[in-house]
RNA sequence: GGGGCUGUAGCUCAGCUUGGUUAGAGUGCCGGUCUGUCACACCGGAGGUCGCGGGUUCGAGUCCCGUCAGCCCCGCCA
């Protein structure tokens, strides 16, 4: 008897295959993996009362557990009496313990729908473990229900989560996370834990702030990402590290973007590029082994920045898809055409499509591709679809012959070109690319298209003119443009690379700056004087100077990747307490007013009077409320 | 911060365009019949702050204004 609790695998007995792992002190085993080979056995079961077909004298159960269903049988030639009763008095989702013997149907009684269809127990006992409240939503779906609303499915989370697609999305992205620590382990990466309260950073997104109770006035940050510490973990001789690490950033929210989330964050010294990139192929490769869905081959496809600029519009190009941007400026500028020789004359080009076949397209569904370059922030494309006589559409009037030749046009192509900047084309023409190959149902070249953009600029222009850091401010610039920092700024490129599969970002890193004065260089650049630098990244700068190797790391979205290798369209199908576009959870009722006491022990009031005796009920919020430190320097 | 869609029974939805009797359906729930069901079947029943507030009107689920919540998008954010 005693031998036979000790289900927990120890060493020996797991090497030996000799113990149950399933077994636990109220069940045998679980229910999913049942088949006829168990026929006669005697189990005890336990699990969720899924759906009940009480047929008077016959009662069946669909008894659940995370590993699927089983059907148990009770009736009065091998039930006994009481269990009989309460089987007729369960609801659903009460949770139950059944003793029985497994049983394999007659052939006419198989449910060929689910895997332990062949058997059923037959019950001798049935013990309600716990009673369930009718669900508010319904776990079991029959095959033509409706989800429940998002909002009901977040509120009543539990009960959602119980559904087989939430279950599995889980537990994917447990066997995700667990591949991913398996792999970088065994390439020697250590997990090093870096703090969830951390200090305001002034680049970047907004940070979500923590009131200090022992410094009133003063604020913790959580982290948008462990960027510095992972630094700081290389300046300290760790070498290689990674953390499955939870990140914060309080700005908007979409489908594919919650306020807190995880990366995989890897950092390693004494390296280049092609270290990290060739270790994160061998990553990916190793997480789509566990996804039925996703294939890896080795090596990724590798696009320059200004490449995949040029050719696609875009710096996460869909690669699924041969489809490519021309430059046409040569071929068309001569045509009398006042927008193209505007364009030319302002310094622009004139950049376009040629779509095989695309002359199918109604000028419905052409308008509607000229609408998503329009919504990009081009004015319009020109068009023109190419017939026996000639074409037709906004650019054919300007057209002739020689230009249809030396676009290399067929009868039934479109052509669609738009003229300006690059930095007003690019976006719009990358938007008709994608939205034409969906009008046109272009086939897939390949079905899993992984790149890597490399060679990022480190600068861009912000809104207002001044420079702001393209990624984060401490990529390593390329050697070779390291001199014109301070002359040309936006022309320097980075050491810089994101992982692209099938266009969605999946992951960013560089080459870091290991070099103090550098790194001061380009936070001056940054706008920041020294004195702000010293206060904001002293310690940093001083990491660096107390003997920093070379370094640069990595960092992919686990939610995001998760997303992807399910299949899921939104970032909470694979988040087991999301929050809503409004940052609320909706489920414990986060955020929560602070009453008048918990403001003052964090040295805290509210800025408006009539907020401050706000109830303290979920969901129903009202109006904004603005902390003050009192004792805040700032 | 801006734009769009949605909100009616526990759940999924119809009704709103064109205001008018007691707001419907499916499912779930409750009661009953039923020994091979697996969306069990059949009979009966209960169940509504039409998101909330205001307005127009003799009369509002329906029209108007505001507001709250959820979702999608732009800005923002890698």
């Amino acid at each position: 008897m005693v031998a036979e609790r000790r289900h927990y695998p120890n060493e020996f007995a797991l090497v030996m295959n000799q113990i149950d792992i399933e077994r636990t002190a109220l069940r045998s085993r679980m229910l999913g993996g049942i088949r006829s080979d168990d026929e006669g056995a005697e189990l005890e079961l336990a699990g969720w009362v899924h759906r009940r077909r009480d047929l008077g004298g016959l009662i069946f159960l669909d008894l659940r557990d995370r590993s699927g269903l089983v059907q148990v049988s009770l009736g009065p030639d091998w039930t006994e009496p009481a269990s009989l009763d309460l089987a007729h008095q369960l609801g659903a989702e009460d949770v139950v313990a059944v003793v029985g013997s497994v049983v394999v149907r007659s052939p006419e009684n198989r449910n060929t729908e689910i895997p332990t269809g062949d058997i059923e127990l037959r019950a001798t006992v049935l013990r309600r473990l716990n009673r369930a409240d009718t669900p508010a939503i319904p776990v079991y779906r029959s095959p033509e229900d409706a989800l429940p609303s998002e909002e009901l499915r977040l509120k009543h989370r539990v009960l959602d989560l119980r559904r087989s697609e939430l279950q599995e999305n889980l537990q994917l992205r447990h066997r995700l996370v667990l591949a991913c620590r398996n792999y970088l382990d065994k390439l020697g990466f250590i997990e090093i834990e870096t703090p969830i309260l951390t200090k305001p950073t002034p680049e970047g997104a907004r940070d979500f702030l923590v009131p200090s109770r022992l410094h009133h006035g003063e604020f913790y940050a959580l982290p948008q990402s462990p960027q510095i510490y992972k630094q700081l973990c290389m300046a300290a001789g760790f070498d290689r590290y990674f953390q499955i690490a939870r990140c914060f950033r309080d700005e908007d929210l979409r489908a594919d973007r919650q306020p807190e989330f995880t990366q995989i964050d890897v950092e390693a010294s004494f390296v280049e590029p092609d270290d990290i990139l060739g270790w994160m192929e061998g990553l990916m490769v190793a997480l789509a082994a566990e996804a039925p869905r996703i294939q890896a081959e080795v090596p990724f496809i590798r696009l320059t920045h200004a490449e995949a600029l040029e050719r696609f519009g875009t710096d996460k190009p869909d690669l699924r898809f041969g489809v490519e941007i021309q430059d046409w400026t040569h071929a068309l500028a001569r045509l009398d055409a006042p927008v193209f020789s505007a364009a030319v004359g302002e310094g622009g080009r004139l950049r376009g499509l040629l779509l095989e076949g695309g002359a199918k397209l109604s000028r419905r569904q052409i308008e509607a591709v000229e609408g998503s370059a329009k919504v990009a922030g081009a004015p319009g494309l020109l068009w023109a679809k190419c017939s026996d006589e000639g074409g037709s559409g906004s650019l054919a009037r300007f057209m002739d012959e020689d230009a249809y030749r030396e676009l290399g046009t067929k009868t039934g192509d479109l052509v669609l070109v738009a003229a300006g900047t690059d930095r007003m084309t690019s976006p719009a023409l990358s938007a008709a690319r994608l939205a034409a190959i969906e009008a046109l149902e272009i086939p897939e070249d390949r079905e899993h298209a992984w790149l890597w953009v490399v060679d990022f600029p480190i600068f861009e222009e912000g809104a207002d003119g001044a420079l702001t850091a393209n990624h984060h401010p401490f990529v390593m610039p390329h050697p070779e443009d390291e001199d014109r920092l301070e002359a040309e700024p936006l022309s320097v490129r980075g050491l810089a690379y994101d992982l692209v599969y099938n266009g969605v970002e999946l992951g960013s890193g560089s080459i870091r700056n290991h070099d103090p004065k550098l790194q001061r260089r380009i936070l001056r650049l940054l706008g920041l004087d020294d004195a702000e630098i010293d206060l904001k990244f002293g310690f940093l700068l001083n990491a660096l100077a107390s003997g920093a190797p070379p370094h640069g790391g990595v960092a992919f979205g686990v939610d995001r990747l998760v997303a992807l290798f399910v299949g899921a369209d939104s970032l909470r199908e694979v988040i087991a307490f999301p929050k809503t576009t409004t940052a609320r959870a909706l489920f414990e009722g986060a955020p929560t007013p602070l009453d008048e006491e918990g403001l003052a022990e964090l040295g805290l009031s509210l800025s408006r009077a009539e907020d401050q005796a706000a109830p303290a009920r979920t969901g129903e919020g009202d109006g904004e409320q603005v902390a003050h430190a009192s004792g805040a320097e700032t």
